[in-house]
DNA sequence: CTGTGTTTACGGATAA
DNA sequence: TTATCCGTAAACACAG
């Protein structure tokens, strides 16, 4: 494999979408949440490709954050300062990448049905402080899932999941890691984290609230190498020597699948949505309230995508 | 001014 | 083929 001193496939550009990158930047944080500035140096980090143009894929990626729902503004607290606010990952986004491919996914998540609905003014209303403590204290159901269409995702696991399921083979103990496997670009850890709700931990534990301990307690611990700007992983992708030509082909019988973009699946079971416990084969049950809180309208609690909350509301 | 955030528009690629 | 998704450009508003 050519192994030229400084350019190589390392700068071909990554086999990822921007709204992959993204979540992977956002994932790889140890808040589950950054703003601009860091997604892009996240991505800067790793990608050689994206040391260039930025201004152009940049505005891209911005225009990714604003205009799908699957990113969520989360405003900075009065003491942090920095510009722009938070972006994380909305907690229904579910398996974004589940057909295989991170350049496209099967289905955008959209949040839809607000337009003229109820919805709209009425969950604003709230301020983070009673919604986290409602979410924090409720563990009974909430029917309605804000503005989800029929046809829209449904999932409630950890929005990584899906790029767990390819990091390892057919379904192996999964050792070979590709190069552009999300594995191996952030961490190799998230499972737990997935599985324990983070995402509103992460918010709430940001915005001042308390968080219960089982789950706090998990909100830095993951990514080890992830947050670190150190370059080993960075610049290159060392502890990988896969030709990249190979990621972009999928290979019908092979047991090692790369981790990577392959061609769209014909489309698995119809209707058939991994169950979370599924997912992960550790993980049998969800705290319930940890489901709960996945489950009810985490959407409220950083509210519907275009207006954001008041910092206002925060104070009080 | 620069960095953010929102929005509209269009063309290319590809899933359905 | 059509419907969507994605990347890009760009206009514009806003905040620090």
């Amino acid at each position: 494999m050519p192994r030229p001193g400084k350019n190589s496939y390392s700068d071909q550009k990554p086999p990822y979408s921007y709204i992959s990158l993204t979540a992977m930047a956002i994932q790889s944080s140890s808040e589950k949440m950054l703003p601009p500035s860091d997604i892009y140096k996240f991505i800067m980090d790793r990608f050689p490709y994206y040391r260039e143009n930025t201004q152009r894929w940049q505005n891209s990626l911005r225009h990714n954050l604003s205009f799908n729902d699957c990113f969520i503004k989360i405003p900075r607290r009065p003491d942090q300062p920095g510009k722009g606010s938070f972006w994380a990952l909305h907690p229904d986004c579910g398996d974004m990448f589940e057909n295989g491919s991170f350049l496209r996914r099967r289905k955008r998540f959209k949040l839809l049905g607000v337009e003229h609905s109820a919805c709209k003014s009425g969950p604003v209303l709230h301020s983070y402080h009673s919604h986290a403590q409602h979410a924090l204290h409720q563990s009974h159901h909430h029917s309605g899932k804000l503005g989800m269409g029929h046809q829209e995702y449904l999932g409630t696991m950890g929005r990584l999941s899906h790029f767990q399921s390819y990091t390892l083979g057919g379904g192996q103990s999964g050792s070979f890691k590709h190069p552009f496997a999300i594995e191996s670009l952030i961490g190799r850890d998230y499972k737990g984290v997935m599985a324990s709700g983070l995402p509103i931990a992460s918010v709430m534990h940001h915005l001042g609230y308390p968080v219960p301990a089982q789950l706090g307690s998990m909100v830095n611990s993951v990514w080890p190498h992830v947050g670190m700007l150190s370059e080993p992983v960075s610049s290159e992708y060392p502890p990988f020597n896969v030709a990249v030509k190979g990621l972009y082909h999928h290979h019908p019988g092979t047991q090692s699948m790369p981790a990577v973009p392959v061609p769209i699946k014909p489309t698995p079971t119809l209707g058939a949505v991994p169950s979370l416990t599924g997912m992960m084969p550790g993980v049998t049950q969800l705290c319930p309230r940890t489901a709960a809180l996945m489950e009810r309208d985490a959407t409220a609690l950083v509210e519907e995508k275009s207006g954001s909350l008041h910092p206002a509301l925060l104070q009080s």
